[in-house]
DNA sequence: GATACCGTTCACCATGTGGTTAACGATCCG
DNA sequence: CGGATCGTTAACCACATGGTGAACGGTATC
């Protein structure tokens, strides 16, 4: 399950990455500074979100050009609105069944 | 970071249970058979689902009433539908990239 | 009471994950 | 050329994760 965007999606920086490239293209610095983590543990969750495919890069000069892949992540955001249209119709079994109570 | 759905959905055995719970609350042999691990794997999934608060349970008997907790869930489902709104309005960013890059 | 069943905990193991420092390669700039 | 900058790779470490078989505690069933 190496291609896995969930798995991408399991650390925050990793999210946090996501969050500032769904704004546009950047480049690793511009992409991950803050983080307060070093420069190898950022190039290694840079590594994650290119083998999940959540990201592509392209060399430009000395610095890397990193985008979103938004079907990539669709996959996700799709499979969460499955559940929650599931889980929403749960919300309404119980709703007409608290009904049915008060009316008897 | 112990109380976070994404690590909850991080591996594919957790993002099956939570699909049957989606369809309703279940037992654990319900909601966990023909994953083809032994049963303390399910029962460590299930305390993960537990622990980030995805899952909650009742013992009835000799068995475990399994059920979803939405609001939980709808953390990481905002979180989703906010990126997606963003990476929507990516396409024009990464056009007007492109003719800034042309007009150089 | 004996036995089967549901699910957990225990002890253990292999692998993955996330982090560090140090060194490196490539590119830009004085 | 020489040095600063961007980002990676290498080597290493601590801990988390995901799996197993064995044993266990309650609960139902006969």
């Amino acid at each position: 399950m190496v291609n896995d965007p969930f798995r991408a999606l399991s650390h925050p920086i990793r999210r946090g990455i996501v969050e500032r490239l769904a704004e546009g293209p950047a480049t690793v610095g511009e992409a991950t500074g803050g983080f307060g983590v070093s420069k190898p543990a950022i190039s290694h969750h840079l590594k994650v979100l290119e083998e999940t495919g959540v990201v592509t890069r392209v060399a430009e000069g000395r610095t890397h050009r990193l985008s979103l892949e938004p079907d990539v992540l669709s996959v996700a955001a799709d499979w969460m609105d499955r559940q929650r249209a599931l889980w929403g119709r749960l919300f309404d079994v119980v709703d007409e069944y608290l009904k049915e109570e008060e009316s008897q």
